[in-house]
DNA sequence: AATTTTTAGTTGCCGCGGCAACTACACGCT
DNA sequence: AGCGTGTAGTTGCCGCGGCAACTAAAAATT
């Protein structure tokens, strides 16, 4: 066997490991600010979020999944978790009789109000904050194509 | 209630959004990559990683644990998993009846000399190929704080 | 030396996400 | 109308990680 390996450069493995490391562990940060703050998680955030967001507070199954990089059967049960806490409602399409429409209710929109501040200011602390005009644009920059090929279908729509 | 909330700046959501997708999608398409191609799972590519860079190819589970930014529940399952498939052995201390060395077999240094060269290509064409130079120091710089902050022991010492 | 406290590691239970299987409805074709 | 194919969504089972509870051994305290 031929172990040619193309080895990395210490820049790469520099940038490589910081941003696997940042992977690893900011995802956990954000879960567990919000929860202990908010009592969401950051995907029931997003979720919450892009329902806010969207026409009527309201948005299919389906289209909500493509908004927020995830599948439908994790959308199904966190959708049934918010649905059990009330922040959330599940409404028949009267159009399309396979399509459910999931509804911010007014619960889950308070909820996610008093979320916002704590989470933004969270996050400016822990990122935000520490980088230059510029360097946030490098870090976009930077970031940007590896997103556009982790996700395949370009549908990252939370991008407001 | 004054929701007098300090808004991101079109700049920083852009970082932002990029950043958490990045952290969302990133583990999984690593796994999968991982998986697919050498029957190992990110984390246990790193501790596998980790125990062959070490001194004669073993560790105690709470410096593996230290060294993978990992707690000692998740580091002992890993190595219960590792250690079935033959990739690893558990070892008593001759020194510290408490503690346990976690030694990387024959058998799981070869696999991991076999998975190598795919994933530092896969990781290639998904990040650094992308990246110049500059870049590549962009992105470690910008990140390298909020790794330090998300690990606050600065333990973070996969570096090499 | 005996007792307490601290440290190392493992295990059980739970929650979450993935995948595959399934239901139900809609659409296309004849 | 009837049949097949595709689409929307849910559910069950599994694997992984977190936390708390536990065991066991070492260190500190008296």
């Amino acid at each position: 066997m031929n172990y040619n390996v193309p080895r990395m450069t210490r820049v790469e493995s520099r940038a490589w490991l910081a941003l696997i490391t940042a992977s690893e562990l900011l995802p956990a940060a954000l879960d567990s600010q919000l929860r202990r703050d908010a009592g969401l998680t950051h995907f029931e955030f997003i979720v919450t979020t892009v329902l806010r967001q969207a026409d009527g507070n309201r948005l299919r199954v389906t289209d909500l999944a493509l908004a927020t990089n995830s599948t439908l059967p994790r959308l199904s049960k966190v959708v049934s978790r918010l649905e059990k806490r009330g922040l959330v409602e599940r409404i028949a399409d009267r159009v399309d009789g396979r399509s459910v429409n999931v509804v911010l209710t007014a619960l889950g929109r308070r909820a996610l109000i008093r979320a916002v501040p704590g989470h933004i200011d969270y996050v400016r602390r822990l990122v935000l904050d520490d980088l230059t005009e510029e360097q946030l644009v490098n870090l976009a920059t930077a970031l940007e194509p590896l997103v556009a090929r982790l996700d395949p279908q370009h549908l990252y729509t939370l991008r407001n």
